[in-house]
DNA sequence: AGCACGCCGACT
DNA sequence: GTCGGCGTGCTC
């Protein structure tokens, strides 16, 4: 018997604009929209998605392969997440396929079957438990194996331990000493669920919020909840998912990539006997698909996650929290780029189900979306607690003698908050020890090759670095071009303060905490514990220290490097500096004691500053938003930016200037094509790299003049090296 | 994206 | 004579 509609429209992995057709195979009789088939495509074989059934094709049925294979006999993306993904690549204009691939762990992707798996654990047996490691300092790696079974008493399993560099052969010698056995099972052990953390009385505000969200359960509804730093809003997330949880919905919260540590999922896990799935991009295939498995089967009812844990399948999804809605990490840089707080709302309509946008910080879209009552705007104004909100103080830098960039009221500020005992936070958004290398008598600087860029000094190891491209270069003994061997490390960087600070205060503890400091797993975790333990009185970081943690010895507040941002040719980099600057103030005085914020600047008078401190992040971020309004850029116009790079200097420029081209006798007057232009940093990784902005006042014109313009593309073909990509909503420039 | 086809330059 | 450069076009 033949079926009435015998052709199956596939969505493969590539940057193709169409799908392709497949015959389905008459053994099978039932092809799940969603599921995954194995094709034959060119000389490759593909695993594809099944996008719909038809009766015809425009092909003739000799040129039509058949399936090979159907993987899912239940659709392996879910019809909402489907939808979901369909709605994205119309959005930003990506191939289908390659956003289902965006959508599923890489290990579903490559065809791998969406079950748990058997995997073996290990445990200390009961002998185990008595052996003290200190039995084994001659064994190292039977020591580094106890010790990590005795902290993980649940067991590990193989790949875990694996890891950790522990081989087979150690496991087998503990066996072999009985210390140890092992077991299987098909899931990741739920931690034994430890004493549950009872929830926190709410103030009047947080109650208020809490009901604003629980009373729309069910109902599509979206919220900004602007609650001051330390004013509880986890707690409001925590308690709404709880009611969420008792009404036998579950919970969707998305978090900034830095901002998931170990102490961000215990506080969810300590609250609630239900499981709960992580989702991030630290854990291996394995662990993602497991997590997304128990996702998708309802046996996780609450899913944490980054960016792409927006695309996990979640039975009776009930609440969606997006908390630092601001971060830029929501956004993926690269690819497909989608931004995962506004598909959350997309997915949120779907689902019939509230989502929160919770942040210190709104963005200004999200704001410009409040003030229009898109969203319904829900405010924490008190910190918790009978914490205080900190002071700012401006420290005019102008004829001031700095100290490897410490100005004298700042150096005396920190002596005495040391002194009464309080810990001291200084910020600095720069890694290394100095952010260029220069020649006192030539004028020669440490200059990347492939980069527009300068290389920046690092102290142990000691190496010029370019933070573009990761180029290294030894530092050179004498100047390359006149031979003075006196160079000179111009500016502060996160390690010469450090340095700079041990000297002043010998008898204080200084911890560093940027991306040089954490690069191994967990030594965030070892950092924080020691900062919270009181062992560090002075802690200096980037912006990894500025997101989410609770430091409640912290007193002062030092940012010694405001000015870049107030006065950089990106559109978006004062809303950042606003945003930072709140974030990291909002460290201090979380405790009982009063937070001070000194700000360093050249620039005191300057009106974002004085707003920012004077009136708050509300006031500044309104001034920016009239900025926005008369410059014509978001959230008032819609942006699309085409990217390009090559190379060579000319060809980047020709593929835009060709876009151009085929776009302008489309615009109808409603888009504006400015430029192609050189980006800020032109070259970077040896490409040469050019924008084409692209705006309208309206999305819908935006969107109708790009699917006109992307079918139009695929002829304008760059030659070889060139690539080119678009981005919708762009969130910066470079 | 890959991969073959094909059309021109400098080599054993 | 051919080896190989990469522009072009196709994959159901």
């Amino acid at each position: 018997m033949t079926h009435t509609a015998p052709i199956l429209k596939i969505a493969l992995p590539g940057p193709f604009r169409q799908t392709f057709d497949y015959l389905i195979n008459d053994l099978e009789p039932d092809y799940p929209i969603g599921a995954r088939v194995q094709v034959s495509f060119g000389r490759k074989t593909l695993i594809g998605i099944v996008c719909a059934r038809v009766g015809k094709s425009s092909l003739k049925r000799e040129q039509l392969k058949a399936i090979q294979k159907l993987l899912d006999h239940k659709p392996i993306l879910t019809p909402d997440i489907f939808k979901l993904c369909n709605w994205a690549s119309d959005y930003y204009h990506h191939p289908l396929g390659e956003v289902f691939a965006a959508a599923l762990p890489t290990l579903l992707r490559q065809g791998e079957a969406p079950e748990l798996r058997q995997t073996r654990f290990w445990k200390l047996t009961a002998s185990g438990l008595l052996q003290e490691a200190k039995t084994l300092s001659s064994a190292r790696r039977q020591q580094a194996l106890l010790l990590l079974l005795q902290a993980n008493p649940a067991g590990l399993s193989e790949d875990t331990l694996r890891e950790h560099e522990i081989t087979r052969q150690t496991i087998h010698t503990l066996a072999n000493k009985q210390w140890i056995n092992s077991f299987e099972t098909t899931c990741l052990p739920t931690p034994a669920s430890r004493a549950e953390e009872k929830p926190l009385t709410l103030n009047l505000e947080q109650q208020q919020v809490l009901s604003a969200i629980t009373e729309s359960l069910g109902t599509f509804k979206p919220f900004l909840l602007e609650g001051i730093t330390g004013s509880g809003k986890t707690e409001v997330y925590l308690q709404a998912i709880a009611l969420c949880l008792q009404q036998g919905l579950r919970a969707l919260v998305l978090i900034p990539e830095i901002s998931l540590t170990p102490q961000t999922v215990d506080r969810f896990k300590q609250r609630f006997n239900n499981a709960t799935a992580v989702l991030h991009s630290g854990m291996n295939d394995r662990e993602r698909l497991e997590a997304w498995i128990m996702a998708k089967n309802g046996e996780a009812d609450i899913i944490i996650g980054t960016r792409s844990a927006i695309f996990t399948p979640i039975p009776n999804l009930g609440l969606i929290i997006i908390d630092e809605e601001h971060d830029a990490s929501f956004k993926q840089q690269d690819g497909f780029r989608y931004s995962a707080r506004d598909l959350a709302i997309v997915r949120a309509q779907a689902a019939a189900c509230p989502v929160v946008l919770g942040t210190a910080t709104p963005s200004l879209t999200t704001l410009f979306n409040a003030d229009r009552r898109r969203y319904h705007h829900l405010a924490l104004t008190q910190r918790a607690g009978h914490a205080l909100p900190p002071s700012y103080h401006l420290i005019d830098l102008r004829r001031q003698k700095l100290q490897h960039g410490l100005s004298e009221p700042l150096l005396h500020e920190i002596q005495q908050a040391l002194i009464r005992g309080h810990q001291v936070l200084l910020f600095i958004n720069r890694r290394g020890y100095a952010p260029l290398l220069l020649c006192h008598v030539c004028g020669w600087t440490g200059r990347c090759e492939h980069c527009d860029a300068n290389l920046t000094l690092h102290q142990a190891p000691t190496y010029l670095i370019c933070h573009h491209c990761g180029h290294t270069e030894r530092v050179p003994a004498h100047c390359a071009s006149c031979q003075n061997p006196h160079l000179v490390a111009v500016g502060i960087a996160t390690e010469r303060l450090e340095q700079a600070l041990k000297e002043y205060f010998p008898d204080n503890d200084v911890i560093r905490i940027d991306r040089d400091s954490t690069r191994r797993k967990g030594s965030l975790d070892n950092l924080l514990q020691k900062i919270h333990q009181g062992k560090s009185q002075i802690l200096i970081g980037t912006q990894m220290l500025a997101k989410g943690h609770h430091f409640p010895r912290v007193s002062l507040v030092g940012i010694l490097d405001t000015d870049s941002g107030l006065f950089s040719s990106d559109f978006s980099a004062s809303e950042r500096l606003g945003q930072l600057i709140t974030q990291v103030a909002g460290r201090a005085g979380r405790g009982s004691i009063k937070g001070n914020v000194y700000i360093q600047t050249y620039h005191p008078d300057h009106p974002l500053l004085q707003a920012l401190i004077h009136y708050g992040y509300p006031t500044f971020a309104r001034q920016i938003l009239e900025e926005r309004l008369v410059a014509q850029l978001p959230p008032f116009n819609c942006l699309a930016l085409f990217r390009a790079e090559s190379p060579t200097l000319e060809q980047g420029m020709e593929i835009l200037e060709k876009i151009k081209q085929a776009g302008l006798p489309l615009t109808d007057n409603a888009v504006q094509i400015l430029g192609p232009i050189p980006a800020p940093m032109q070259k970077r990784a040896k490409n040469y790299r050019y924008q084409l902005l692209c705006r309208a006042a309206h999305r819908p014109q935006l969107q109708q003049w790009l699917s006109k313009l992307l079918p139009l593309l695929q002829h304008v073909k760059p030659s070889k090296q060139v690539k080119w990509s678009l981005d919708v909503d762009p969130i910066d420039m470079f």
